[in-house]
DNA sequence: ATATGAATTTAAGGATTTTTTAAGATTTCC
DNA sequence: GGAAATCTTAAAAAATCCTTAAATTCATAT
């Protein structure tokens, strides 16, 4: 799990989970300061979003908590616009404040700017497109935020299908891609391998939104 | 020095200037993109503050330059408030962004907490990835906090797939890593210690949940 | 509507990769 | 120098993936 976000609004937080795990990270939701601190005992996100105004423990007595016990980043949300409660934010330790209404890229761009800083490593490389993303560096495949297990030739082939987003491959290219030229392997195996995908990453497999077929021609991959 | 300020107007520049020096930071300053970058040939500031409106190379082309060579924390200063100038920052590289008018307590805050965050994290001795933790000063491994013993090989092998967690690593890359690329030995004895790992730190190693195995690529790490 | 060729589905065998086992080689430590 | 631990090799076993081929469904044109 790379991210731990603490938000009382629910609506605020579906929006950023939403979006957070179309650029490729994982995301967990808590709702309280206490709940999020049972689920520290036994994750290690790599970052923390944190409200403050939240029921029971506010987001400052959890950051001061936080910042005893870990190492980890932490990014204020907040919607107090008072400079003494940025300024007290920093205080107690936090990475950095964002003030709401939250802009989400310019929330993403913080946490990469965080990230980077914190970890010295370049976040992984990932493919996105609509629900579907394509981690490079991992060899993974996630849909709707939940891994999904492809193989060699399937992953090969999703790879690139989605790099090729909206344009029609044909299934010679396709298959002179991912198999060669010269191979010996015959066009057909081709098809069973967008089988194969089609029932992993399409929603009904019987009517591919995805992977749709052009007659006569190939296949063409299509954001949903 | 351990700031460098790069501000085209002189007034603002003397105020930033006072009350960091009262904060007991020395600080020198630069009007112009060249002329910082032609003192940052001698010097190695902690932190560059970084105007945009400058004459001459302007503050996105210093900091993409910057960003190039060296890897000193860059806080952007700038009157503009779109949000695109904004992402054009944070994608060059800054670490932050603040907006004119500085308000020199948020300055001061913000400086603080980015040279927390880029000097003073305690390279940690141990990683840690859930029940998992790895000393590397006494080359000792913990799971659910009981000690494992690993013999040299198995250590380098988890160290390097954990300090790598979620990403794949090849047979290869890993084999090049641990016994070097010109070594006599075979691929092969990469899966026997492999086994001998996963037999000490999975819950059932006939159903790694840790090591994972990535069919014609190779191995990655993930935490349970 | 029907014929035709293209695309899909299915299942099984073959091919490949990984895991396991065990024995021989090497190193380390006493 | 010898015993124990570690590392490597090799080969069999298991797991997984890839391909093939044949049956079925589907889209298009006549």
């Amino acid at each position: 799990m790379d991210i731990l976000l603490v938000e009382n609004n629910m609506e605020l937080a579906a929006l950023i989970q939403a979006f957070l795990n179309k650029e490729g990270f994982s995301l967990w939701h808590e709702t309280s300061g206490e709940g999020a601190a049972d689920w520290l005992q036994e994750h290690h996100p790599k970052i923390i979003l944190l409200d403050i105004m939240l029921p029971g423990m506010d987001g400052f007595a959890f950051c001061q908590m936080v910042r005893r016990q870990y190492d980890v980043p932490i990014l204020i949300l907040s919607a107090k616009s008072e400079k003494e409660d940025q300024l007290t934010g920093f205080q107690l330790g936090a990475d950095d404040y964002l003030q709401k209404p939250v802009d989400i890229d310019i929330l993403h761009a913080k946490i990469h700017a965080i990230l980077t800083r914190a970890y010295e490593k370049t976040p992984s490389k990932t493919i996105v497109s609509g629900q579907l993303s394509i981690d490079m560096s991992s060899h993974k495949v996630k849909l709707h935020g939940h891994d999904i297990e492809v193989n060699a030739k399937e992953y090969e082939l999703l790879l690139c299908l989605v790099k090729n987003e909206g344009k029609t491959l044909s299934k010679e290219f396709l298959f002179n891609h991912i198999w060669g030229a010269d191979s010996e392997s015959e066009n057909q195996t081709l098809t069973v391998h967008i089988k194969m995908l089609r029932s992993k990453i399409e929603d009904d497999p019987r009517k591919p939104k995805r992977i749709q077929t052009v007659w006569g021609v190939g296949y063409r991959y299509e954001e949903v």
